[in-house]
DNA sequence: TCTGCCTCAACTGAGAGCAC
DNA sequence: GTGCTCTCAGTTGAGGCAGA
């Protein structure tokens, strides 16, 4: 039944010691969503809240794991104060209970998108690193939004969050005559002064305007809710916006108007594809074609025909007046040329692209690919393959180049080794001495190897229990000083391998092993004596070579 | 005492981006 | 087109722990 995680049940686990204690209220209950509570599987953590200071875990693998550098986190508590948004607060001032001090801390996990989502659709495809101290802290100051030092940010959204932050040190740097308190200067003037602040936000607008993400804003009431909100935020402005219910409203008029404002700023920021289209159309105009007042939307597969039959017709006429610039008076016969090996070609691309599509293996894709990289450049099979990589392209190239064009990819397994050799021989070693192992003298055991060759080696009788052994054989490499060991488990592991025979019983292994060595002894004798009386003695002494092999 | 299972860290292949 | 670098995700060996 789960424990309810209340002030009084605090108060029933403390003892005496924790009475001090008693008086902590979870410094960081604002911090996240979640209520103050426990974390059943952390047993070593205390069931209360403590003190800050407490908080002393290492957090090197979590930082590793989420690329946070060491440099700007030295301890958990400055890990947890810092993804709280806690920037300035004194350790010795803080509490937290377990449930905040895993949620912030080591069980804290990111989400796989894009954090900020200015300049994305927040993409999980191209997520370039991770938040730091110094951006979450930027962010909670000027945009009010509280992201957690670790969480993914994507390559764009990174480029501009680093240019605001360039930016913001510009606009307090220039002014040294005021340099006394820079930041206090920066947050007076945001605040204050009307006339900079339409200037700043005049500027911010251009800016976003110019990545399109007013745009984008349009398209959905999410994006225009997180830009207006952040814009809004950001500047300080005082707008009535106050309840979540007239948010819509006000993200449209901040969001729209501010798109009208600067409609003209935006006419003259032209995009490479508008500028492209410009110039096409100047060029159509030319030579007497409608200009292109349109482009395609959708997959020219789903279009319906009467939108394909247009589109060829207009980008056959458009060829046609290319052709008559770059071949004069000979647009038919280059047309011809040009159409018939493009078919001819379409179908030979068009299936190998099937037969690539219908192969799972990266090994018979980079054989079939192997085949055409030779004759067709990168974005002529891009065309037909569409997930065609640039990685898969010249991995199929090199295919082609040292094993051969369509030849299957050999599949070779690596193993990989962290005991090093001389730590297992020093065991093995060790392990082999007679104190420790006793070859049986009957019988044999079979190894077979990743190689495929099979081994055979006499089998051998552990003398006492694997983990003795283990224990054994630390003890020695202490009393040796040898600090190159492995854990009890590995070498448990190597016993396991080796699968000796545990012996049960210390007492007449002597005379076990002297009793089976006489026993070939008199076979010997007996085969010695069958070979003088008539079988030859050839055969005795073949025999008798097998015996003392089997023994 | 042994072993199955989980976690961590190192390693590796795949893929993207960039400069030349 | 090529080569280099970097990041991400999957794989694998090793360590540790709990329970049979």
């Amino acid at each position: 039944m789960p424990v309810q995680f209340t002030p009084q049940f605090l108060h029933a686990e403390m003892n005496d010691e924790d009475e001090r204690e008693s008086q902590f209220v979870c410094s960081f209950v604002n911090s996240t969503v979640q209520q103050c509570g426990l974390i059943e599987y952390k047993k070593t953590w205390p069931s209360r809240i403590l003190p800050l200071t407490c908080c002393k875990d290492s957090v090197d693998s979590h930082l590793y794991k989420y690329s946070i550098s060491r440099r700007s986190i030295d301890s958990e508590s400055s890990l947890l104060k810092i993804r709280a948004g806690l920037f300035e607060e004194d350790d010795d001032t803080l509490t937290i209970c377990p449930k905040h001090r895993f949620a912030l801390g080591v069980g804290w996990r990111p989400s796989t998108l894009c954090s900020i989502g200015w300049k994305c659709t927040n993409s999980k495809s191209n997520l370039k690193g991770t938040i730091t101290k110094e951006q979450s802290i930027f962010l909670k100051k000027y945009h009010h939004v509280l992201l957690g030092i670790g969480s993914g940010v994507c390559s764009r959204c990174r480029k501009e969050l680093v240019q605001r932050m360039a930016d913001k040190e510009n606009r307090v740097e220039p002014n040294p005559s005021s340099s006394m308190n820079s930041n206090c200067n920066v947050e007076a003037s945001e605040s204050t002064n009307a006339e900079f602040i339409m200037e700043e936000t005049k500027e911010e607008i251009s800016q976003i305007d110019g990545y399109g993400e007013v745009t984008q804003c349009k398209q959905t009431v999410q994006g225009a809710k997180k830009a207006a909100f952040l814009q809004i935020d950001e500047e300080n402005l005082q707008t009535n916006c106050l309840s979540m219910d007239s948010m819509d409203d006000c993200i449209s008029e901040s969001v729209y108007s501010q798109s009208s404002q600067y409609s003209e700023w935006q006419d003259s920021q032209e995009s490479p594809s508008r500028k492209r289209k410009m110039s096409l159309n100047s060029f159509l105009e030319t030579v007497d074609i409608s200009p292109v007042k349109k482009t395609l939307t959708v997959d020219f597969d789903l279009a319906s025909e009467r939108t394909k039959n247009d589109y060829v017709r207009k980008a056959k006429r458009i060829m046609h007046s290319v052709l008559g610039i770059l071949v004069p008076q000979q647009e038919s016969l280059f047309e011809e040329v040009l159409y018939e090996s493009n078919a001819y070609k379409d179908q030979t691309l068009e299936s190998f692209s099937k037969a690539y599509s219908s192969m799972s293996s990266w090994g018979t894709q980079r054989q079939i690919l192997s085949l055409l990289v030779q004759d067709y450049s990168y974005n002529q099979l891009k065309d037909y393959i569409p997930d065609l990589s640039r990685y898969k392209f010249s991995s199929a190239r090199k295919h082609a180049e040292v094993v051969g064009v369509g030849k299957p990819v050999l599949q070779k397994k690596q193993f990989r080794e962290k005991a090093t050799i001389q730590q297992i021989e020093n065991f093995l070693e060790f392990i082999l001495s007679p104190a420790i192992m006793t070859d049986s003298p009957f019988g044999e055991c079979t190894y077979k190897i990743s190689s495929g060759i099979t081994l055979k080696v006499p089998k051998i009788i552990l003398n006492s229990v694997r983990t003795r052994t283990v224990t054994l054989y630390l003890k020695y490499c202490e009393e040796t000083q040898n600090a190159d060991i492995l854990s009890e488990r590995t070498y448990m592991r190597l016993l396991e391998a080796i699968e000796p025979n545990v012996r049960k019983s210390m007492k007449g292994l002597d005379n076990f092993a002297a009793d089976g060595s006489q026993a070939f002894d008199n076979l010997k004798s007996v085969v010695m004596t069958l070979g003088k009386g008539g079988k030859g003695q050839e055969w005795a002494e073949k025999i008798s070579k097998q015996l003392m092999e089997g023994k």
